[in-house]
DNA sequence: CACAAGTTTCAGGAATTACTGAAAATTGAA
DNA sequence: TTCAATTTTCAGTAATTCCTGAAACTTGTG
């Protein structure tokens, strides 16, 4: 491994506990993702010094957080490993699974939270402030959705405005009025 | 506690290790964020059953985050807690800390390796991979920051207008056609 | 200043999580 | 079906992280 590779590597691995995954897993993400080739579980393990089964155990995490895919070679049995290379499709893998472990079972948790009813004065504060919990929750899910569902060129362009996105939403309202529509509320 | 407020609590100290803090500051801050009044460690203590010093260090760690606030009470010289009510002031801290313990360390790394010179193939091939990282996650964080920005009001509307937002980017390229105005690329 | 209330630090033990090697399971080819 | 190549599982150990009690420190008050 050179320097360069090397050092991102590492990077990932002291990275990884502050991203929840672990240091192997992060270590064996960074180097399938500069690698210009597919490379197998053999190569990783002799590459990052682990053993094997740990580097087995590892490619397993990553395929469950969908962030590696699995490629084979004629007439070579082994499983190669690449990672997607589109880096929006990256992110958006990232969130989905995130949302998916780390935001879906704190709204069911709420929710169901939401259903008790509440005797006393104190469930009755805790209530409200869960039920502000659970709609700032939804309400930023249910956006990032729509956003998801865009493609990445229009995505693009939406990122591209940043800020002046408020002067867009100002001169709709304009137009809304000027033409005798109802405005937004 | 009631069994409400217990469920809550346990809840977030289950999920604590998913979001990056452990299991024990997860309860404290359930149990401040649902809590009517300031409450101070000793209580917080005496509710969760943890040692006086464990309190002490999760208070600690919640104030790092900014997730507490430090409220005093006339002839006490205890210290007593609050978690801020508005919501989204909360998501925008939690997006703010998150960024600058996950995010700009990686920054940092990145820009640092695609300053070094690759000598070999491989390691072009290692820095084309790291500045698509790089490109990506600025662009990502440079919107994050236009958007934080904005007031809650028109953070509201725009979250509102959800995918629909598409439709108002090619309204905006028909008018700009229109008028002569050079497209956006 | 002396003291008491309150808070923080820290070394060591407890609990959790990560890693390994050996053995078992799977897979494709002959 | 058998065999060899490859991958996975798992029990035990290593490493890390968490939590506690005791002691040290800080702060406001008489």
């Amino acid at each position: 491994m050179t320097p360069l590779v090397r050092s991102f590597v590492s990077h990932f691995g002291e990275m990884g506990s502050r991203w929840g995954i672990n240091r192997t897993v992060g270590q064996i993400y960074a180097l399938i993702y500069v690698s210009a080739e597919p490379i197998n579980a053999d190569q990783i393990a002799e590459e990052l010094e682990f053993s094997r089964s740990n580097v087995s155990m590892g490619l397993k995490e990553l395929q469950a957080w969908r962030l590696v895919r699995l490629r084979h070679f004629p007439n070579d049995r082994r499983e190669y490993f690449e990672a997607p290379g589109d880096a929006w499709e990256v992110f958006r893998t990232l969130a989905e699974e995130r949302r998916r472990r780390e935001i879906e079972p704190t709204l069911s948790m709420l929710r169901a939270a939401l259903m008790d009813d509440a005797a006393s004065a104190e469930d009755r504060h805790a209530q409200e402030r869960m039920r502000d919990m659970h709609g700032l929750i939804e309400q930023l899910t249910n956006w990032f959705d729509d956003i998801q569902r865009l493609d990445s060129a229009t995505l693009s362009k939406l990122m591209g405005m940043g800020s002046t996105v408020h002067k867009l939403l100002d001169f709709t309202d304009k137009i809304k009025r000027a033409t005798g529509a109802k405005p937004r509320t």
